[in-house]
DNA sequence: GACTTTAGTCACAGAAAGTGACTAATTCGC
DNA sequence: GCGAATTAGTCACTTTCTGTGACTAAAGTC
């Protein structure tokens, strides 16, 4: 292994914890190491022998005190001057957690998405990467589970949906949709939430499916 | 600007340019710059005061003689010991470039996708990632269109998504679709292709519409 | 001129999605 | 206790979208 501590490292892992925080998406952040007034993503220079994934991983559990439900590069951004380091390069992830079960380690606070601290203009970038990455694979893989919690109620999931979204959903097409996914499965359990009827609790149960084969869908596409 | 002469350049700049060659994608690739044995992606080392882009743009541009009609970064990889150079981290691009106008510079070939080179492991999964991204972005941004030239009849644009998609759509449907979205206008010009009624020729022009709101269509989803 | 080949369109059936209205089970106010 | 309010869950109807085969059109081939 090469030293390192004699030069600049040559690149940071930042990551972009996100949370759904009750009517808002939150990120984490924490006290800079380098700044103590500033607030910063949680990241960490690179390290030889480790590979971007694993370190992400790290600084998330670091930050959090437990693994996030998922995690995924977002890209790398060198641009922008001033990062919290002075690392040439920054790889960014984004990861999720269920807000239910996450307790940030001291020094580590959430921020909803609409009330972000200022930041260096690349984190500012590698939020606004993330964010957008979530919504990008929001159709693609059912990672809206992974900011749950592992029983919840289908009004939760379609709260959550909405959020992600930025839209109303019709309750009953969405759990029609949701039935014909086979993604959830109901448990014996029903919760009852202050007022009104009892909600049926449903567990993340992704069943094996042929995914229907359909044609292009040029509607989706954004010009 | 800091000395970069002195030590290993902190990160590389790699392009996967795609094109589709026939009935395969192909990609480019050119002949090592330290092993005149071994294709490699083309590639760079980092250079202060380039934006990734700018110099993925560049890189392009160098192997291609021409810019390509889009471009986008798939991200940092760091896995596999031996890249090309001896970057610890490397930031690929995909690029995309219709076969028709691309002639390569010499010292660069096209090599149809199922019939690629021996690669480092790190350029390898580049590959592997650029296919990937190109299928995802697909049914989000029109980038189809970036593989053909200015203009093309539908049978063309629906043997490149057949190509693209991997599997065979039924021509009614596609125009339909690409009708709804309205996405290309015809020309006045026709082109005979041998036997057969001649074509119409289209050209890719977007126009402005409200994208149909729609709910969550969860049978996408890959568990 | 009949046959083949490719382009382009139509129309129908079935599937999927949008939507409002309904029933069910609970809490709250009185 | 009882009706209003509130939230959950389901149904049925309509509209839209999609899969599909069949049809017409315009060229080349023999």
């Amino acid at each position: 292994m090469r030293d390192r501590s004699s030069r600049s490292p040559s690149h940071s892992v930042d990551v972009v914890l996100v949370t759904a925080m009750g009517k808002d998406l939150a990120v984490l952040f924490t006290r800079g190491t380098t700044d103590r007034e500033r607030w910063a993503l949680p990241w960490k220079a690179a390290q030889g022998g480790e590979s971007l994934h694993a370190a992400a991983t790290r600084i998330a559990e670091d930050a959090l005190g437990e693994p996030p439900t998922w995690i995924e590069q977002i890209g790398a951004f060198a641009d922008g001057k001033r990062h919290p380091g002075d690392a040439d390069i920054s790889v960014a992830f984004v990861a999720l957690v269920p807000h239910e079960t996450a307790s940030p380690r001291p020094g580590n606070t959430w921020f909803a998405v609409a009330d972000i601290p200022p930041l260096s203009p690349r984190q500012k970038s590698m939020v606004e990467g993330a964010i957008a990455a979530i919504q990008a694979r929001l159709d693609q893989a059912p990672i809206a589970f992974r900011l749950l919690p592992p029983t919840f109620t289908l009004s939760e999931l379609q709260q959550l949906y909405e959020l992600l979204l930025a839209k109303r959903l019709h309750k009953a097409s969405f759990r029609r949709a949701l039935q014909a996914a086979s993604l959830v499965e109901p448990t014996d359990e029903w919760r009852s939430e202050g007022r009104g009827r009892p909600a049926q609790l449903y567990r993340y149960a992704p069943k094996k499916k042929r995914r229907t084969q359909r044609g292009v869908r040029f509607d989706l596409l954004q010009s």
